[in-house]
DNA sequence: GCCGTTTTCGGCCCGACTGTTTTCAGTCG
């Protein structure tokens, strides 16, 4: 797993004023210095250097912000140079070398890299060559076939260019869960601190855990105009506020440092519920409310419910409230769909979805053996924190090379494992389950023969590589590994990347059949840029009566706290805790692992 | 730029794939 370049994180460094910055602050601006080393043609050994401090700084499990150079440099990858850069920009908010790199390279050019199939190289060449520096250009430039005469370029290179950005504006401007979720809990904690601020909570696509956000819906309570005009300024001064696009009585919009904008409602507590209801979403939930509201003659805006006829106000100032006037149960946000949720809701057969809390354990973990950077005993000791009852251990296997995974090493983890294992048994915490994430060939075949693959406790087998073979030929291949005894569960399923990768083609409904068939899990992978399956298959493969496995996928410490968003994801599927392998009790998950 | 020595330089994960070439550069995982 390598960090994936977004639009989004091309903000990160770029603030207007100093503010404490964040792990992620930090490896933002290495990353993006690597990037800009790479895009002058700088020495690649040196980039990649930048590249690895990025992510060890990234994954590194505790602030490294307040550390001096003699600290820093005990992080994997963070030597002299790197470690006074980190200080230059903890202390200052920006480091000189990575201005000075700026000057050289139009924003819009580093942006052009994270078009797939474009890299530093080609990028460099076309603003060179054309003077192209943007996105835009860079597809009016294909359009036009002003890309084929560059040397090394060739018609089906610029169709390739042309498709990336296709893929990237599918996502367009859209933010990763993860990231919007840590900007909506920064502000709606400077929000909550302002005086008279009497609620205060983030709603919109966030709140339904969509796969990615456009804006941030922030809504507010307040008793009085002073109040609330304390709530808009809190918003207007935030250290992520780059801009104010609009500032009302009771609306204010903002324009963050990381690109994106945020919409601040402030309402009067009594119409509270109704308001948050409104700027939860769906449109089509909402209308679909609506249309219920008439029946019950009333009319329902996000100013509250009110009697059709009277126009007199009725309770509005809970969600509960409002659902309840209505005939219905009150409707989780990551329902909200128009899916069938209210229609559920009137004859009160929602399912109880499956929550954080039920998850007794995480089904697949890296850690520094391959492609992780934690050591194993780290990545246990924080599942142990997070009050797991089992965990597995599922690095790489030897098909994906730049791994070099061997028999002998994982034999040799196994070995640590059962070790740990007998440790944690007398002393408390999760109990270890020694696994694997094979990879599924070209033709749906793994790693190992059967004979080797008996020994773990939990295969997992996923697809790398070959994303476009075609419907036939891809459902065949998943079918031969669903069909593969000793592999339990189908990782990140469509292999998707989210603006970045499509997923693969097959015919999901014939796979979906055979892992029923099979009892092979599908995982719904909670890395913020996979989140795979997503959630429309989730409900298809349910209906087959499959199986499923919420798993962080973690490859560092703070990458375990990702699986709140697979379990949105989940409930977005209208999972049930049955549904999830990982919520059962030990016992039966061991069961279901040697059927 | 980092790291670990064969300890202050020389190697750095490395192979597959693609599209462009006519032997290879760029991109990706």
């Amino acid at each position: 797993m390598r960090g994936i370049k977004t639009g989004h994180s091309l903000h990160m460094a770029t603030r207007s004023r100093h503010r404490a910055v964040s792990n992620q602050d930090v490896a933002a601006l290495l990353q993006e210095y690597a990037d800009l080393l790479a895009i002058t043609g700088g020495d690649s050994f040196r980039v990649r250097a930048y590249e690895r401090a990025a992510r060890t700084v990234e994954g590194h499990g505790t602030d490294i912000t307040g550390l001096d150079a003699k600290h820093l440099r005990e992080i994997p990858g963070v030597g002299g140079s790197i470690a006074e850069k980190i200080e230059e920009f903890v202390r200052t908010g920006r480091v000189e070398a990575v201005e000075e790199a700026r000057s050289h390279v139009p924003a819009g050019v580093r942006a052009m890299t994270a078009v797939p199939a474009l890299g530093p190289r080609k990028a460099q060449l076309i603003f060179e060559e054309l003077g192209v520096a943007s996105i835009e250009d860079l597809a009016e430039a294909a359009r036009a076939h002003r890309l084929q005469d560059l040397k090394g370029f060739g018609p089906k290179t610029e169709e390739n260019i042309l498709h990336g950005i296709q893929i990237m504006r599918a996502s367009h401007g859209r933010a990763p869960l993860d990231a919007a979720q840590e900007l909506a809990e920064d502000i709606v904690g400077a929000l909550s601190r302002t005086t008279g601020c009497e609620r205060c909570t983030y709603a919109g696509s966030l709140r339904r855990m969509r796969e990615t956000v456009g804006d941030l819906d922030i809504l507010v309570a307040a008793g009085t105009d002073e109040a609330a005009a304390r709530a808009s300024r809190a918003l207007a001064e935030h250290p992520y506020t780059a801009e104010v696009i609009a500032r009302g009585e009771t609306k204010t919009s903002v324009r963050t440092t990381r690109g994106l904008q945020v919409d601040l409602r402030v309402v009067r507590p009594d119409s509270w519920g109704a308001a948050l209801l409104y700027f939860t979403g769906s449109k089509a939930h909402n209308i679909r409310v609506r249309k219920v509201a008439l029946q019950y003659g009333l009319k329902l805006s996000e100013y509250g419910l009110f009697d059709a006829e009277t126009g007199r106000r009725t309770g509005a100032r809970t969600e509960e409230e409002v659902y309840g006037r209505l005939g219905m149960t009150w409707i989780p946000p990551t329902l909200r769909e128009d899916r069938g949720e209210v229609e559920a809701a009137m004859e009160d057969e929602l399912p109880t979805l499956v929550a954080e809390s039920d998850l007794r354990g995480d089904l697949h973990t890296h850690t520094d053996l391959t492609d992780g950077l934690a050591p194993l005993e780290d990545m246990v000791a924080a599942a142990k924190a997070l009050g797991y009852e089992y965990y597995a251990i599922t690095d790489h296997a030897p098909q994906l090379r730049m791994q070099a995974m061997t028999d002998e090493k994982i034999l040799e983890q196994r070995h640590r494992v059962k070790r740990l294992d007998a440790e944690l048994k007398r002393g408390g915490g999760p109990r270890l389950l020694h696994g694997t994430e094979l990879n599924i060939d070209l033709y749906g075949d793994v790693d190992w023969t059967g004979d080797f693959l008996a020994d773990f406790d939990l295969c997992v087998a996923s697809v790398h590589s070959h994303f476009e073979l075609g419907r036939a030929a891809t459902t065949r291949r998943l079918l031969r590994a669903c069909e593969n005894p000793y592999v339990h569960v189908i990782g990140h399923p469509t292999a998707r990347m989210l603006g970045k990768r499509s997923a693969i083609d097959a015919d999901w409904d014939t796979v979906f059949a055979a892992c029923a068939r099979t009892e092979t899990a599908l995982e719904i992978d909670a890395q913020p840029h996979r989140l795979d399956l997503p959630d429309e298959l989730v409900m298809r493969a349910k209906r087959h009566g499959v199986k499923f496995c919420v798993d962080s996928d973690a490859h560092s410490t703070p990458e375990l706290a990702h699986m709140r968003y697979g379990v949105g994801t989940a409930q977005r599927g209208w999972l049930t805790p049955d549904d999830v392998i990982n919520t059962w009790p030990l016992r039966r998950l061991r069961a279901f692992l040697r059927r």
